[in-house]
DNA sequence: TTTAATAGTGTAAAAAATACACACTATATT
DNA sequence: AATATAGTGTGTATTTTTTACACTATTAAA
């Protein structure tokens, strides 16, 4: 009737075109020194939300980030001490926000680093099943859910936006259609402004209307 | 760092052409008398599905049904003596295997009681917010899960198929448009049976072809 | 000036979704 | 026997969406 009660978050980026995951090295009973995601214990008076938001700030240093719950872990065995039934949230935030910042600030961990979603090593507890559901989850809601954007740059360019897209469904998409349909979805906003930097033509950026997007999904 | 941790079952069946939702009045404080999800404190080694079984035994006479999880609520305010985390779920049942066993067999509750989905008594605690969540998963998973089936006898008519869809919808659909595109999913198997009892021209009756089902969702 | 790397663009064909109306059949009623 | 009732079952034309596919444009660096 009682039980421990933690949350584990599954914090996404964007980066390289790839889609990365934030683990942190376990310094503590069990499975030290393993992978895992980055979760700690809900306080006595503490909305849960307000712990994932606690947790995501002690690994990315950022406040306000784009949250969704994902699902209640509870299995009798999670835990060698009995049941500790954790919610796992799914959180998305920009590579140019945290890039500077991870580092572990807290004493129960070693180090936290950005695993790609397809390059992910062994990881602690039901933590590799969790993300399996976070990413099935990503990939279902994203043609109609805010969540590309969370992962991009604020102002991008359409192969990047592609690229997410490809990253999540794991396949490659054909650029014109992919073009053709997000331009009919309407809610890209065309910039006058271009890629800077780079050694081949400077692609354009764009950047989400957000008006739009909510007038097609209220 | 410990709370109570109970779970909650969304219990749906199809009957008289509408989706209902199993409710239970209260018969203990807080909110005594008034309705809400079946639901209890899941035991100290018991897995959460269990408990979930437990209580959809409880009040439907029924093993082995069709559940998913939906979400956990754990807000602090919930319940007046602090917080009770509950993991809500959603389960489907046929109304033929329950029609005539649905009685409260606890004494924490006085009776139980199938509410239309669009017709729901004031609810207790935050059950009301539970239903719509699930009301509105249910609908996105509508064409690519066995919802349906399970909430549907073995054996069914197209316009019991199609109610299953209009009622989670929330709309009507054109007949011709869709059996058509039931048609081309192609995971009905047309039967050489037809509705009996009735005092028109009877249905051919269907059911679903698991195998088929199986192999385009894989 | 050439090379390397990526940006950007259109059209035709196929497939899927939509809109739409009437004849059929089993039973109950007179 | 005739008729009313209530729901079953079916086809076609139109529009929309999806797919397949290849070349030119731009920039920086060598």
């Amino acid at each position: 009737m009682l039980s421990h009660f933690t949350v584990d978050c599954v914090i996404y980026t964007f980066h390289e075109a790839q889609l990365k995951i934030l683990l942190t090295e376990r310094n503590e009973y069990p499975y030290k020194g393993w992978w895992a995601l980055p979760g700690f214990y809900v306080e006595k008076d503490e909305e849960m939300e307000d712990a994932v938001k606690r947790i995501s700030y002690e690994n990315t240093g950022l406040k306000d980030i784009y949250l969704e719950q994902l699902a209640a872990f509870a299995g009798v065995k999670r835990h060698p001490e009995g049941r500790i039934l954790t919610v796992a949230y799914v959180a998305l935030v920009r590579y140019d926000n945290v890039k500077n910042k991870v580092k572990p600030v807290t004493s129960y961990m070693k180090q936290a680093k950005w695993y790609p979603i397809n390059h992910l090593p062994d990881l602690a507890f039901d933590h590799r099943e969790i993300i399996q559901l976070s990413v099935e989850k990503l990939k279902k809601r994203l043609s109609y859910s805010l969540a590309p954007f969370e992962l991009l740059p604020e102002k991008f360019t359409l192969t990047q936006f592609q690229q997410v897209y490809e990253a999540l469904l794991g396949e490659t998409l054909d650029k014109r259609n992919f073009r053709k349909k997000i331009n009919n979805l309407g809610y890209l906003k065309e910039l006058d402004e271009f890629q800077t930097g780079v050694s081949y033509r400077a692609a354009r950026l764009y950047k989400l209307d957000r008006r739009k997007f909510q007038k097609l999904f209220e």
